[in-house]
DNA sequence: GATGAATGAGATTTCATTCAT
DNA sequence: AATGAATGAAATCTCATTCAT
């Protein structure tokens, strides 16, 4: 691949997210995309074998960095607030997601389309402890890093938690918002689930900030 | 209308809602919802101006009898658990969203058919106590009466949690599922949330059947 | 035919020439002229064996006073002016064209409706004195009456003259106008088809009214 | 544009033309051009947006030669018998305008469609001297030089004459007629006119060929 | 005599994809 | 590697007409 091909790629994936997020999933065609992109209808055809593709590949290579950032969240655990720290996984979620929400609710909900592997937000999974790939393993091992040290439940599952605060990252996504989530609202949210998950009806205390006086 | 008229209309909208939930909205044509009312494409055109308008109310038509049943919530409040209360609203919710969820996100996320106030899920909204309608309103309503009752955490909003709650039964619609969501998956989620905003730390007491040893 | 059957046939044509006046010829729809009369779309079936007959019926039964009207003209051979005669004539049909001249001209330009005979404004034709039926058959009878009584130069064929003075109306009546042919243009016209037809260069005397001795 | 584009292009207008003459313009279907000029339907698509502006396209391309020939009028003044003169150029507009008349009263009848100053006929207009675009103009300044030669009637007005000459041209091509408008009736009826204005009852003499022997 | 429902053929337009250059 | 033209299948919607009631 010339440096020129891999260009024309970049500035089609690009194309692809702005159209989509611009027009909507079904409007965006590849004579839009194409158009965006500053090519012709014929070039998506030489990176990319179908439209299908393309989408897949738009949302993937989106999703690429925030999968690493996602990954250091265990080592988080015990530091900060367990509030401050799901809140600040979930903000930075949401901010890359709204590039391809409507690329991926489209590709949920078509079945034809349907590569649920494609989304990572609700992809992956975990096994608690093992820091496996997807935003639902990181967070997973984060919580039951938590669990471990005392500042989560013990009767709660991590990966059980770990998925609803995801779903619920999903579910707010949908409400209808003009400009993105609100962190306002994110925030609140994920407050309701810590209260929840957390050991006790206060707040979730700061291991290390703060000389432990628990339990 | 003649009654083979309003049979007709209930044929239409029945397959709608099957032919979107088995190919997919993108692959919900006029002439495959025909085929499958058993009825020529021109016949579409008789009951409905234009495919929106028979997607709308493939919608709202289905949601009513839901938001019906959902209007009693508060009645709720002090009986059972707060726990078996809201698994019973939201699994009940989750039923009937079967139907029209695939449509519900079509509709949530084309901009073109745009038109959230149609999707009672997230429509609504609540001040608390008075019953308003949309499954929001009535949740809404009645996390406040529980709260009056001292069943849950005076600091946490109802409206708030409400939309956690349904935020939530609509993330999990979303995550691939075979046949529905799994009550089990549902129910564990909101016994998350339920710790959240509960009272105290191991479960929620049934104010009516259990005698009282609150204060 | 009842006289409920009759009145609604007559609702029929009248909303006919309505809707294609409004409309235009190809929106004219069945559907259209149904709901302007009043009617559902079938009842057109009991009245008329299919849509092309019902246009011709209803450019037919307009036209029926007119050709009445002009029937009469030849009478007025040497009574006012020559101008103002036809000037009287052509306005009247203007008029009274004004309701039925979209029909016609797509029944005049749609190669399957083509029925010309139908549209008397050129339809008939003359012998020049014999009073026969159309516009053109009148309107030569007349003229062949001015030039007996010599107010029509004897060279022109009173049959041709009678076809430029229709067809000028009929050109009139196809520019762009907002409120049908302005009577101002028409007249001009007619005073420049006059002074081409009459016996001499100034104007054209009036036999019966005014006495004669001028030049 | 590639050549084969262009190609292409001119094919369609071409097929446009010809369809429209022969079936009608109600039943100038995109299939039935499409398949005239040998292409798919969606080329149709590739050249020009919409019907409407195949359509109009069709009309002006086939106008533009037409124009050209008629500004050269005005400089025929004093050449020839002024009825030549005119029959000349109006025998030369039923040509062209056979080709494109059925449309053309298509553009003007539909409400629709409607853009009258697409079509040139009876577009333009003219302020007596001046060239200015449009048959009308053309002949009106014919007109005018005749006029200030004495070749034509003082008080008549250039271009009120003009229009009477382009409508009674339109007026004719209306007439049911087997393979255009015939020659001699179109002479004829212009002789009506050009005796209406003209100077003389006789006949309007050559400036040039015959010597002066006027007033 | 009139209604309302349904039909089925067809119209315009869109779009992913292929191909020659 | 990219272009621009063309395709052909399909989608939404329209409409004259028929039919049972």
């Amino acid at each position: 691949m010339t440096s020129r091909g891999e260009a024309t790629r970049e500035r089609l994936l690009d194309a692809t997210r702005r159209v989509v997020r611009e027009v909507g999933y079904s409007r965006a065609t590849t004579r839009a995309i194409a158009h965006e992109a500053g090519v012709t209808e014929g070039t998506i055809y030489r990176h990319f074998p179908d439209k299908r593709a393309l989408f897949f590949a738009a949302v993937l290579d989106q999703n690429a960095p925030m999968l690493d950032e996602l990954a250091d969240m265990p080592a988080r655990a015990g530091h900060g607030t367990v509030e401050q720290n799901l809140v600040w996984a979930l903000q930075r979620l949401a901010t890359l997601r709204d590039e391809v929400l409507p690329l991926e609710l489209a590709l949920l909900t078509d079945p034809q389309m349907a590569f649920p592997a494609t989304v990572p937000l609700l992809g992956g999974g975990g096994d608690g402890d093992a820091t496996i790939p997807g935003p639902p393993g990181a967070i997973a091992a984060y919580l039951a890093a938590e669990q471990r040290i005392g500042r989560m439940r013990a009767e709660i599952d991590p990966d059980h938690a770990a998925v609803v605060l995801l779903v619920l990252l999903l579910g707010m996504s949908l409400r209808p918002h003009p400009d993105g989530i609100g962190a306002d609202a994110l925030a609140a949210a994920v407050r309701v689930v810590v209260l929840g998950i957390g050991t006790d009806t206060t707040a979730v205390r700061d291991t290390h900030d703060d000389p432990p006086g628990r339990h």
